[in-house]
DNA sequence: GACATATTTGCACAATTAAACAAATATGTG
DNA sequence: CACATATTTGTTTAATTGTGCAAATATGTC
């Protein structure tokens, strides 16, 4: 898995509205929420929106803690913003690419 | 189509590997380039670079000039990689969502 | 006009994907 | 143990998507 890839899925896994509005979700709590909370931004079936949070959280995007029967997301807010600001940057030209 | 639905569009353009490689190959050219020499860098029929090249250029990625026979594409920079840059703050936190 | 080159478009196909629903699993509570 | 809640998993379906190939279009050159 060479570097380009790995961007290429973290920007798909981005790219789907319904795990955007997930993350964007995930921006604005202050607190890790449940997967139940973040469900409600979604209008979508609870699975649907477990499968999601799969996808963002195999990615890199999310970061996941088991606490009793529920699961607690938070953003893996630096990491991404980074991941997001490198590749600005080559965009840019400010860095090679 | 709300801001929301825009970036999504936006970032499942660039998550799709062969556009991402076109990406990065813009990126690394001084001039703007025609389709034809940017085929070399994913390994796909020109038809395929062809309708590649058209979603970026729908999606404001890049921007077209009719040159003769060809055309030109060239990486909208700035624009681009503002768009991540806002991105990036919302996520990171320093900007309200 | 004949021909070469660049690009797009129509079509078919295989693979992926998002979604819903039901059933299964896990965990907490009475 | 019985039951409620949270989440995951299996299955199916419909839609989208990436690709290749052939044909069409557009433009330049002889």
């Amino acid at each position: 898995m060479t570097p380009q890839q790995e961007l290429a899925g973290l920007l798909k896994a981005l790219g789907e509205y319904n795990r955007l509005s997930l993350v964007y979700q995930l921006c604005d709590c202050k607190s890790p929420q449940n997967a139940m909370c973040l469900c409600e931004c979604c209008s979508v079936d609870a699975s649907v929106t477990s499968r999601h949070l799969k996808i963002l959280a195999d990615e890199g995007i999310v970061h996941v803690e088991k606490k009793g029967r529920e699961r607690i997301y938070e953003l893996n807010r630096t990491e991404v913003a980074n991941k997001l600001r490198k590749l600005a940057d080559e965009i840019e030209g400010v860095v090679p690419a």
